[in-house]
DNA sequence: GTACAATGATACAATTAGTACAATATAAGG
DNA sequence: CCTTATATTGTACTAATTGTATCATTGTAC
């Protein structure tokens, strides 16, 4: 599912900025299946060039996307669709969700031949470290 | 114990380079046993091939391992785990290794949209099943 | 005119790919 | 055996492709 056209479309008159434009497009077509997760967008300078804007223009509206985790943009690499479940996803299934990933990592950490011991220590370890870190960015 | 097959998995989209997921992977691998020292690894080349990535790449993960001093590159030779797991790497790839397992989980349950508490309560309480599973195994 | 938002230009950094090379191993010829 | 040619392996350097950061320019509202 890589290489996406992406065509979009940009009105000169509607009022709203270009970056604004692409980030609702995308989003738009997010929602319609057209992008599926894990989709690669084209880069910055491919859509900037089809679009006939310059690739700031772009990268601007990539970044908002990334902010809202939309997209996971990657230097030297590319930009992807990540894969949010989608809000009206049920509690229930959110649940499942986070039980088979959790399951996954436990297994594979015991696989690694882990104690239950030193993974609840590493989980919280990287849990504190992890809230500092946003700390930090909040501030 | 040589001529490994070494199955790696890479993900494109995970936000990782690649030559990171390789050294992590690695690192994994030999931590768990499925690597041992003296193993040889496969060339740069065969391995890239496999990956369908840029033997350089490949050349690029090597060389992190070998400045760790868990590999031994060897030109015109070949690529080898490092015999003596010398004096502090055994235990602090360990942690390493279980630290990286982590924050892979982590990120990847955050990406999902699930919150700390949701993640650590999770983690307790799959933990908790486990110990009850296993005293039920020893029984 | 001033202020501010939008866009463009330029330089940069990170990742991966391309090309040529050096060191070692292996096999062939003598 | 020893020498030499060839293949195999990792290395070094460079280029190409990607997103990022910073500042300049433009245009519009007040």
């Amino acid at each position: 599912m890589t290489e996406k056209k992406l065509t979009l479309q940009l009105d000169s008159h509607s009022g709203l900025p270009i970056y604004t434009q692409i980030v609702n497009q995308i989003q738009s077509q997010l929602v319609n299946g057209i992008l599926k997760p894990g989709d690669q967008l084209p880069t910055v300078r491919a859509l900037a060039q089809e679009l006939r804007v310059n690739f700031n223009t772009v990268a601007r509206a990539y970044r908002m996307l990334d902010e809202a985790r939309i997209i996971s943009t990657q230097q030297g690499r590319g930009t992807y669709i990540t894969e949010i479940p989608p809000p009206e996803v049920s509690e229930k299934l959110r649940h499942e969700s986070l039980s088979a990933l959790t399951h996954r990592f436990l297994n594979e950490a015991f696989r690694l031949g882990f104690s239950e011991r030193e993974v609840s220590q590493m989980v919280r370890d990287s849990l504190k470290a992890w809230k500092e870190a946003n700390d930090e960015d909040s501030e």
